[in-house]
DNA sequence: TCTACATTTCAACAATGATTGAGATATTGC
DNA sequence: GCAATATCTCAATCATTGTTGAAATGTAGA
C-alpha cells in the first residue's frame, strides 16, 4: 500500500515534461521496455539528461531497469502506476462504491500482470 | 481530451505534499466540497499558503470553487482527475485492450458524474 | 588489450517553486 | 456605515530542481 511520501514523489516525478514523456513511451512500449539511448532520442534530451530523469523515475518507483549487453533497458513499473492511482482515488466513492471500487480494481488488475510487484 | 501540457501541470500540482493532501481531502469530501479555511486547518498550512496552493490546483484543472456566503467552497474536479489518469495510461493495453480499456472507461464514468465536464 | 559504444557520475549554473507577513478585497450582521 | 470574518494579492526570501559539459564506468568485439 503506497503512502503519502511515495505518492508525492511519484506525482512530482510525473510533473515534468521530459519525465512524463519517458513514462508514456515506456507505458506504450509495454513490458519489453526501451533502452536509455532510444528514450533520449524519442524524448529529445541528451544522454546525460535522460539518465538524470531515469534515476528520478526509478527512485519514485515508476520504472525499472535491466542491463542487456551494453544497453540498459527501462520499462514501466505497472504496479507503481496502479498504486499511485489507487492512492489518489482512495475514498472517492461516496454513495457509489459499487461502481468505483470494481473500476479501480479492474484497472489495477489490467496494469499489474502476475509477477509484477510494487517493490521495484 | 487532455494534452501533454495540461497533464504535466496537473501532475506537478499533485507532486507537493500540501496540495496532494488538499486534493485527497476534497476527493474524500465528495461533491459538497470544503471551505478554504477548513482545508487550511485540515492540511496544516496558513490561510495565505492554502490560497496559493488552491490557485495552483485550480489552474491545473483539478479543483473548482464556488462562493457560499463569506466562504469559498472548493471541490474536486472529477473530470480533471479522470482525464489525467486516462492520459497517463493511454496505449497501455498491448495485447489486452479487452481488459484495460473497459477499466479506464468505468473509472472515468465513476469519477465523472453526469454534468461534471472537464472544462472547469 | 585496445578501441568504440552506452550509460552514469560529478560540479556548476540558471531557473523555478514554496513560504511568510502585511495589506487589500469581499461578505455578513449590527 | 462599521466591525468582524474569510479569503486573496503582492513582494521578498529561501530552498529545490533542471540542464550542461567533462570525465568516469561498464560492456562488447577485433
Amino acid at each position: 500500500m503506497m503512502d503519502e511520501r511515495q505518492a508525492v514523489a511519484a506525482f512530482a516525478a510525473l510533473g515534468q515534461e521530459h519525465r512524463l514523456r519517458i513514462v508514456r513511451a515506456l507505458v506504450e512500449a509495454g513490458p519489453d521496455g526501451l533502452a536509455a539511448g532510444v528514450l533520449a532520442g524519442q524524448v529529445g534530451v541528451s544522454g546525460t539528461n535522460v539518465s538524470f530523469h531515469l534515476k528520478e523515475l526509478s527512485r519514485a518507483g515508476l520504472i525499472r531497469s535491466r542491463r542487456d549487453g551494453r544497453s540498459v533497458i527501462y520499462s514501466a513499473a505497472f504496479a507503481g502506476l496502479s498504486g499511485l492511482i489507487a492512492f489518489l482515488l482512495r475514498d472517492c466513492c461516496q454513495g457509489r462504491p459499487e461502481v468505483c471500487t470494481p473500476a479501480v480494481d479492474a484497472l489495477a488488475a489490467c496494469l499489474c500482470p502476475p509477477g509484477d510487484t510494487a517493490d521495484a
